[in-house]
DNA sequence: TAGATTGTTAATCGATTAACAATC
DNA sequence: TAGATTGTTAATCGATTAACAATC
């Protein structure tokens, strides 16, 4: 059922195609041409007819794409039709920020509970969802079902926890860590590495500065 | 003084670049070849010397490359010897997690207030950065040379607050909201989008599944 | 000097864009 | 049917990798 390899580059653009369509769902379109999503959303339209043909045939000639149909298909595609059970791994600022935010919830992204090993703030409750020891993490994330974890460990913790998550079966890690992970190959890293996003920045800056 | 156009592509590996050889440093090598480099860094050394000699040529045949030069080589080009005035938009979950994080401050990134329309947080301090009200912007940003604003805010507010912050002579976003925000050309943003990669993950994750 | 490794040119590969026949 | 717009093939462009001469 699966298609062959989509490459990085496509994937990396469905989000985007995802969250533009939820807009013009929202602002009442019912149909929309690549011409039109591409100068919105300032890509090709070739680009996108190619993106949305890897998975399928989802427009029709002569009237264009159905925006709620088109929507729903890519929410499909990224598997946010099902419902993904979350620890956060680290009860810190950003472990903390991350696990108050209602539109995770609201897609299907539960964080089930939050994992530290810190005394003070174990017991306590960040909204509705409660700290745990992460002596507990093993056979929470069994009995939870949990997939993805959530880790918002400073670097030097980060590798070891790592770890300890892929012998826990942890399918995913949403890596907020400073730092590459060495995992097994079946399980999918997705990194964040603000502070690199925060030197591209600076990058841009500094080199419009120099002209 | 500007070399001609790097390729975003080059510009997305620099910070790794650098965060690995800050790693390298710290374990006091003294010199690396982009043979080991690439066994590290899992890339190929022809890349590396690619990338690298976009920027000069930081290494020298039959020896490699010096780690600590080359590290502050990069560190340069990404801007980071100079140091950069940051305000945060919107004192929410989000924002004050920003605000806490110490390896910003270390690295030259000073956020210097916190800014945000809600009665009960003006006056509050985070860490000891104060909060602000909005209305204070304008005049902040141009006695504290501000360069840069982190902007949290939801998704409605932002594209808003965007072009209050070009007209308040902001530099760069760095843009925690959820949607694309439109600014003229000299005014750099960079794209954090939370919920873009938490997408990539699960698309990952469901297709792994699928097999 | 001989060995190692860069800097750089050339070859390959993959991704983007253009074009157009198919078809609603 | 005529017009619009897709799906898809072909052409172009750019990025990655390989190769090797230059040189430390």
């Amino acid at each position: 059922m699966e298609e062959r390899q989509i490459s990085k580059a496509v994937i990396k653009r469905l989000p985007r195609y995802y969250r533009y369509l939820g807009e013009i769902l929202d602002s009442g379109m019912e149909r929309i041409s690549s011409g039109e999503l591409s100068s919105r959303m300032k890509v090709t339209a070739s680009q996108i007819r190619q993106d949305l043909n890897h998975f399928g045939g989802f427009g029709q000639q002569g009237y264009g794409y159905n925006v709620k149909y088109l929507h729903d298909e890519i929410g499909k595609i990224l598997g946010i039709d099902q419902s993904h059970n979350m620890v956060v791994i680290g009860g810190g600022n950003m472990g903390q920020a991350l696990s108050k935010y209602a539109s995770f919830e609201k897609n299907g992204f539960k964080i089930k509970g939050i994992f530290d090993v810190n005394p003070d703030l174990i017991g306590k409750k960040i909204g509705n969802i409660q700290i745990y020891p992460t002596s507990d993490l093993r056979e929470f994330v069994k009995r939870e079902k949990i997939e993805i974890a959530v880790l918002t460990l400073p670097k030097s913790a980060a590798s070891e926890m790592a770890d300890i998550l892929v012998s826990c079966g942890i399918k995913a890690i949403w890596n907020f860590a400073h730092t590459d992970l060495n995992v097994p190959k079946d399980v999918v890293v997705e990194n964040v590495h603000l502070f690199d996003s925060l030197l591209r920045l600076s990058y841009n800056l500094s080199s419009y500065e120099k002209e």
